[in-house]
DNA sequence: CTGACCTTGTTTGTGTACATATTACTTTGC
DNA sequence: GCAAAGTAATATGTACACAAACAAGGTCAG
């Protein structure tokens, strides 16, 4: 017998957890907030942190590629959360911004997003919830 | 100024560091393991750890719902690497089990994939991944 | 035995997510 | 000033992921 060779457990691999978890998050959030999902969540929160951006600049921002940016921004778009104007000094950028619509929605939904988080990291401690999100900051 | 009003930082936010640690993951494993996707790995190791399965109950083991998992084994199947058997006692069960191929590949990728989450747990040290996924453990 | 209920597998529709290719437009280097 | 390199947006193809609806096969209580 070989006792060099590891025990592959899938259950306890990074990667199988990361999803799990994730699994779960997204059930709580679409529970809480039926508006919209956590990518357009995202692209909303940040046109609110740094106002217009352009749709790949927006995109860089909330950790998406261009084609998947495309799509959020067109679903945001088809919503009336976002719009789109051309840029007067660059031809190829399409500026995105907040509509008054999304501006209201995304100031409505703040307060069930900060308990989304909160009731995630439920079964954890106080002290454990700030380890765990500095741990996974590191791996980013 | 209302201070009870907490700062809501994307970044910090639990879902949104799930995604992006998910993302530098799918990289890591697409990077070192071409041949299948991360749900196929997981759909072969359950496979091995268990032995042959239902797909639905396959689709439990491995944290996918009935939808997912079919396509999975559909691609698993277009690609050789599991079959699927009636189940004579059961009318509505298919069995699914690795073919030769698909073992032969699975025992060949596992040192691979063994690497890719320690590649991916490269920022920590070793009492921080093991705490790290005790947290995550904790959340699913 | 039979009707209510459950489980298994399938299908459809929506929404990420990324690779790759293309087109249009900017910027940089020389 | 102009070719080369880079960037922005779009389009296509593959692969999850889940909700909802459905058909067919089991199970179990009365």
């Amino acid at each position: 017998m070989d006792s060099n060779e590891p025990a592959y457990s899938l259950d306890d691999q990074i990667g199988y957890l990361l999803r799990r978890v994730t699994q779960r998050h997204l059930s709580i959030f679409n529970a809480a907030i039926p508006q919209v999902t956590t990518t357009q969540f995202a692209a909303l929160a940040k046109l609110v942190e740094l106002g217009p951006r352009g749709q790949n600049t927006l995109g860089r921002a909330t950790s998406m590629d261009g084609a998947t940016i495309k799509g959020v921004v067109d679903r945001l778009i088809r919503d009336g959360l976002v719009q789109t104007a051309a840029d007067p000094t660059d031809g190829r950028r399409l500026t995105v911004s907040l509509t008054e619509a999304g501006a209201t929605l995304y100031a409505a939904m703040l307060a069930a997003a900060i308990k989304v988080s909160e009731q995630t990291l439920a079964p954890l401690s106080e002290m454990e919830r700030v380890q765990l999100i500095q741990l996974l900051s590191r791996l980013t």
